[in-house]
DNA sequence: GATCGACTGGGTCAGGCGACCAAGACGTCT
DNA sequence: AGACGTCTTGGTCGCCTGACCCAGTCGATC
């Protein structure tokens, strides 16, 4: 094996890690799994990180980057604000059509740290993460298609995140394309109903703030 | 330790290992787990199931049976179909509130079962019983509150099952009440909204007009 | 009360696990 | 060239796992 420093060893383990997760699960990813999966030796992992936990830690801090850059990548440009919400949650069932291996050891990845003391505090961070960029994506749709929305962006980001969530636990189990169109459609009708035009240029309206 | 019948001590270890999920985790459910829970011995387990993973395709059936019996039991009577809804899914988290680690328990055996070959198929199953037991409340409810639904009754049993996967996934990660209650809401109405008053009654009478 | 099949449980096996160590290899600076 | 700190590696430790064996116990039946 070539020399690498701490850091690039920590990232080529961390990449062979999901390799690993995604192709045999979380429980199946041991040390030597990994290791074998990044062509180097069990000592090497435990010189650059402490435990088999701490690197799962710095896994699931790189997962949550990644999964967000996705999401903020699949802004398009749409007339309506229906359609701007159905072509993002496509661009989303696309990414998990192409690579559900991926989504499902997102899934487990959670449960894990769910039950580890330690991590347990990371999807909830991660859960406010997607609600964010939700908001985000919802807040620039409605910007380029002239609208706004009637109820709190907050509610309506967490609609949108529900929404998501269902559709990955349901594709996942039953693979069916034309059930999760269904519900795309559903949800994009369920969002855009909530939005009514915009009443003037934003820079000047003066009521920003809207309590519950 | 008593003597048992095959089957009798087949259901005490399921139950058992329900106890141990519950507490540590699909992962941390060994057969020596279990059975310290069951207080019995090591190869009891051995005498009456083949593997382990033959009882917890045993214990997935149980579960599946439990949580269909939970749902169908929460039907009541409302006298809109809006506020039939919202209620059943008030039932539904007051459910998940109570029992956070039973609804984290049933994901991880989901996550467990879609990773072992031969219990592969069981997820897309228990997914379909789902979607079949919201059909069904959906068209009680219907029947109940004199409306019918304005769009196919299977895409609307999907959309509410992912409401409550959504509802489930959020909840889990954060604990957040007012969100879930708003999500709740949300739901309510977009699904209320696809109802329109019945026109008839079905079987034998004239049709007659029923406003709202 | 003898027999026989059903049931019990202590003990053991090979294998996989995370973690660790001590010795060697390498690059760099003096 | 020599010395020093960083990196690499094979080997090993104690532990836990699922599975299994076999001697022993129990209770129904004759």
């Amino acid at each position: 094996m070539a020399r690498l420093s701490s850091a690039d060893r920590r990232a080529v383990l961390v990449r062979a890690a999901l390799r690993v997760i995604d192709r045999d699960g979380v429980y199946r990813a041991t040390t030597r799994a990994i290791v074998a999966e990044a062509e180097m030796s069990l000592a090497s992992f435990h010189y650059v990180f402490r435990s088999r936990d701490e690197m799962l830690g710095e896994l699931f801090a790189f997962v949550v980057r990644r999964e967000e850059e996705a999401t903020l990548a699949a802004l398009s440009s749409s007339v309506s604000i229906r359609q701007a919400v159905r072509s993002g949650l496509q661009a989303y069932f696309d990414l998990l059509a192409a690579h559900p291996e991926r989504e499902q050891a997102l899934q487990e990845l959670i449960q894990y740290a769910l039950r580890t003391p330690e991590l347990a505090a990371l999807p909830g961070a991660q859960y406010r993460r997607y609600v964010h960029s939700a908001q985000t994506m919802l807040e620039h749709g409605a910007e380029l298609t002239g609208v706004r929305w009637a109820i709190p962006i907050e509610q309506l980001s967490g609609v949108l995140v529900a929404f998501t969530d269902g559709l990955t636990m349901s594709w996942l189990a039953n693979r069916d394309d034309s059930a999760a169109a269904a519900l795309m459609e559903f949800a994009a009708d369920a969002i855009a109903a909530q939005s009514v035009p915009a009443r003037s240029i934003p820079a000047s309206d003066p009521p920003r703030e809207q309590p519950q």
